[in-house]
RNA sequence: GGCCCCAUCGUCUAUCGGUUAGGACGGCACUCUUUCAAGGUGCAGAGACGGGUUCGAUUCCCGUUGGGGCUACCA
């Protein structure tokens, strides 16, 4: 593809808020559409609403897509940077005769539509103000009227070939004569976004479901303009469990949250990418050059999709497994050094340990948080003991305490230090008291961890060392053997 | 109300006129096993309804119903 017909797309949030799930899944689809294509992703901040924009939102945006590798091609555009042309173009309307001056009041507008409501009609501007007489016109404008440019929108029908749907058509009488310009010399969203697609010369534009109607309007503006019409593309939405549009009561809707949640990005991506849009087939945990390569226009779904929290889980479990430790530690340490488990010089220091550690831990966790949880009894000093653990294989006190004794022993006595010869070890003696092998693996992955879920045990008195775990058996020992009243024990 | 969009298991989806309608999540059972995950096996679970078109419709067309979106001098 020659690089004048590259595709430039872009993401346009407005920074009122975090960066939403159905923002980010837009983003995504149209990061993807620009790799694929050998594009360009712009992103545009849409701040014309001073009033409800903040840069903290636009903060949140920012690192939102920072977090999920979906880097922006060139500058960001700051649509409050471009009033200047928004109010230009929007002039040129008026001067070529697609627009018109309107000095019907908000008032005056708000009571005819309330009056059109009560006589169960639907309400559309009735054009009133292009039927006035041009000298009256120029001499209210000359003398300050306040007033606004409408778009007058012409007779027929405006359609167009969706990307995602088939022909999309509005009659143009459904469409009413939109302001494009505010009495204060503003442009309003169609007329700036539109300005700024021309601007930025984009190609194709895609967008939620929520914009299908604004699309007749922005064509409509293209043509009065006489620029070229990009290509439209109305994704689905993104509806919660009750399938009602995705909002704030249905917990989590920030991807901020999900990463505070232990979720991956690569897991995010991927999740967010199957709601409205499959390679085809049964292909479904891919990376995120893998969804490039499958990635195409054809596979993108009309239905609005369900955020499923679960299988959103499920996804982040199968990354977190497939993930070579050495790609997780970046994501991973961050969250033990929050935890307070080790400092970032700590695991560097102790690097091959903790890449071990991290490849024993991340097969049985969903969640970044998982592994932290779990991780705690290979760092911290001192550990709990779960009580339900406790109940239930530490229950006859002095008995466990002599397996666990001996279990000690037999440890402490191994100059082979490894796993098989622990094996072999610890089962005969089980076998000697007559009890299986669980009864105990079990009370030593309680003393051991303090939890009753655990990798294979030998793999925990590895990473634990010899040190460290001969102290934690003696620790419960004393313990059960009322040494120690409460509920832990030294490390 | 008007306009527009949508419609396969509870959920995400495959199917591009002919299939016992496939997979995944979730659920249940079994299996593996020193625990938990992961893995493996199996079970339950879907074409909203009514008309056409066709030798044949989940698939194409129309209608109904249902769901969603928009309907500002917000974006």
């Amino acid at each position: 593809m020659a690089a004048s017909d590259a595709p430039r797309v872009r993401f346009a949030p407005s920074p009122t808020g975090y960066l939403h799930v159905g923002g980010a899944r837009t983003a995504l689809f149209n990061w993807l559409f620009a790799r694929k294509l050998g594009g360009a992703f712009l992103l545009r901040i849409e701040d014309t609403d001073r009033a409800r924009s903040t840069d903290e939102s636009t903060r949140a945006i920012f690192e939102g897509l920072h977090w999920l590798a979906l880097e922006w091609d060139e500058e960001v555009v700051y649509q409050g940077a471009n009033l200047e042309r928004h109010r230009q173009d929007a002039r040129r309307l008026l001067e070529n005769g697609a627009a018109y001056r309107c000095f019907c009041t908000p008032a005056e507008l708000d009571e005819r539509r309330k009056d059109a409501e009560a006589r169960k009609e639907a309400f559309k501007y009735d054009r009133r103000c292009d039927r006035l007489d041009r000298a009256e016109v120029e001499r209210r404008a000359a003398a300050g009227e306040s007033h606004v440019l409408r778009f007058r929108v012409p007779d027929g029908t405006t359609a167009w070939d969706d990307m995602v749907h088939e022909t999309v058509a509005f009659p143009n009488k459904d469409i009413e004569d939109f302001v494009v310009l505010r009495s204060d010399a503003t442009p309003i969203y169609n007329m700036a976004v539109v300005s700024d697609d021309i601007a930025m010369r984009i190609t194709h534009v895609m967008r939620g479901d929520d914009h299908i109607s604004n699309t007749p309007k922005q064509i409509l503006l293209y043509r009065a303009l006489g620029a070229p019409l990009p290509r439209f593309g109305h994704l689905p939405m993104i509806h919660g469990l009750d399938g009602k549009k995705l909002s704030k009561r249905h917990g989590a809707t920030a991807v901020g949250d999900y990463r505070h949640l232990g979720i991956l990005p690569q897991a995010m991506l991927n999740f967010l990418a199957l709601l409205g849009w499959s390679p085809g087939g049964d292909r479904e945990v891919m990376t995120l050059d893998e969804m490039v390569e499958l990635f195409s226009v054809e596979g993108l779904q009309r239905k609005a999709a369900i955020f499923d929290p679960k299988k959103l889980e499920w996804m982040n479990g199968q990354h977190l497994s497939r993930m070579g430790a050495a790609e997780l530690e970046p994501i991973v340490a961050p969250a033990i050094v929050a935890a307070g488990l080790a400092s970032a010089d700590e695991l560097a220091s102790r690097r091959e340990w903790w890449l071990g550690l991290l490849d024993l831990l991340k097969v049985r966790a969903r969640t970044v948080d998982d592994v932290v949880r779990q991780a705690r009894p290979y760092f911290a000093e001192e550990i709990d003991y779960d009580a339900e653990a406790v109940a239930k294989h530490w229950k006859d006190a002095a008995g466990t305490a002599d397996i666990l004794a001996a279990t000690g022993e037999r440890l402490a006595s191994l100059d082979d230090w490894r796993a098989e010869a622990m094996e072999e070890s610890l089962r005969q003696l089980g076998e000697e008291r007559g009890i299986g092998g669980g009864k105990v693996f079990q009370p030593l992955r309680l003393a051991l961890t303090g939890m009753s879920v655990s990798p294979g045990i030998f793999d925990v008195v590895l990473a634990l060392g010899r040190e460290r775990t001969l102290r934690r058996i003696d620790a419960a020992v004393r313990r059960l053997r009322g040494g120690v009243a409460a509920g832990n024990a030294a490390g």
